[in-house]
DNA sequence: ACTCTTTTTAATAAAATGTTAATAAGAGGT
DNA sequence: ACCTCTTATTAACATTTTATTAAAAAGAGT
């Protein structure tokens, strides 16, 4: 092997396409919460956690539904290459964005050697009910049973459901036929994040409007965590982080409730 | 472009050296606690948070020291090939290893572009007080002061120093002289995983041998956290985790401690 | 004016955590 | 054997945080 004096000298003869490599790409999650009416006759409106999905118009996986994602350039960061995506595909700009996990399974990709660096995105959908052509919202249902995660992802159009086990920290996809990839297991770790996350972080009001009531934020942390909770526990935990307003959200059939907006 | 009628058929015309990639690396900060005498007259033990670094032996960053760490192979993944290298490099084989985050800044690595998925490995020292020849202990200083943290390393025969800034939930390299590439970043942002995690996770028992006294356990927390708990608080809380064990630790000039071992 | 519904807060109970101080027990010296 | 030193260990109490129940508030619809 050649010795160097120095490392311009070294660096000049430095041939980087002699090592074979992998491909990157990146792949986003992206959460909202919806706001579906079900009950209607009773004007209730219950919130679902929704995941953005577009549909693949090529090879490999072609007409099923993936998360967005795409090869990185190689003169832009993950960063830049996710938001840069995001845009492309699905029209949104200003969310919260978070590196969630590299995935690097041999053959998660049947190209060719493939590593993702995949992230979650948290936006409100009031923004965005109007995103663009290929992609969509689609609600989610979770049914879990000691180490098993049942999905389910809903659209006016499409069904689609896959069976997690977690082992450990890692999930292990059992079922799967209706998305590409690896996508189920990031998605499941998506969530387990945003679920962990949304006690001890701000990230909630990445989801939410500028000016929101108690009662709608309370039910944006529930369908996360999954389950109720306690309106004078929820409301004396949350108050350092929110300020009243002077506006009220009147015209609904019971007593008006104040709006709030995020504190900082 | 061509029309293919199935996934077979896409596939077997498939490409990918056309692509441009990056290369991939892994690197590993190993922390640990380490067990140093000070204050010796008084036969008082202070344990440090060190870390495990191993000094270049090629360009680029010749002499300079970094984590150990390495191109990615194509049959392995990134979790594969952060335990080959560090059996590699260091010699060690078990530890509690967590994929921390993955790096892709432009020019971290003057050979090309280089993205590196990082990780945070957790041993117990005396375990590997003997460890290979490129390898060494640092202790871990951090002084911080509001978002400047500055970090000092110390082996028997070297000092290395640099400072960082925390913006957002990012850290910048402000000040670096000693290590290689971006590696004081890779070290701020495992630091503070692990800091975060010890609160909310069983890790510390990782850096801890089989048998241990609460004293013991207790400074490891402290050392981490870096401040002091009260004894009483510190083993409420701790003592769901642990059990008793018949032994005790005596000879050392006070009251003898019951050593405890981590529970499930 | 009455009922319905959800918002909002008051009041109390229970649990968790923080703090102080007393007791325990081996090592080492007298 | 007894005394002192040191840290280990726990008892007891204070404080804070969280959980729970229940009552009061207020607009919309009848």
């Amino acid at each position: 092997m050649k010795e160097y004096k120095n490392e311009q000298e070294f660096l000049k003869d430095y041939d980087a396409s002699i090592f074979e490599k992998p491909s990157v790409t990146t792949d986003i999650v992206v959460f909202s919460v919806s706001e579906s009416k079900e009950d209607n006759y009773r004007k209730l409106t219950s919130k679902k956690i929704s995941v953005l999905l577009v549909k693949r118009d090529t090879f490999p996986f072609k007409d099923k539904w993936c998360l967005p994602g795409g090869f990185i350039k190689m003169d832009e960061t993950t960063d830049e290459s996710s938001k840069r995506i995001l845009e492309h595909e699905t029209n949104i700009k200003e969310l919260y964005l978070e590196q969630l996990y590299t995935f690097s399974d041999l053959n998660r990709d049947p190209r060719t050697r493939v590593l993702s660096v995949s992230y979650v995105a948290l936006v409100d959908q009031s923004k965005y009910s109007e995103i663009s052509e290929k992609a969509r919202w689609f609600d989610l249902y979770v049914d879990i049973n000691e180490n098993t995660y049942s999905f389910t992802l809903c659209s006016k159009e499409d069904k689609l459901t896959f069976v997690l086990e977690k082992q450990e920290d890692k999930f292990i996809t059992i079922k799967n036929n209706d998305l590409a990839f690896d996508h189920p297991e990031v998605i499941g770790l998506g969530l387990q994040r945003i679920k962990n996350k949304i006690e001890y972080t701000d990230i909630a009001f990445s989801l939410m409007p500028k000016y929101f009531t108690l009662g709608e934020l309370q039910q944006v942390y529930e369908v996360i965590l999954g389950k109720k909770l306690l309106d004078p526990a929820f409301r004396r935990i949350i108050s350092h982080k929110v300020k009243k307003t002077n506006k009220v959200k009147t015209g609904v059939g019971h007593r008006p409730s104040v709006l709030y907006q995020f504190k900082k």
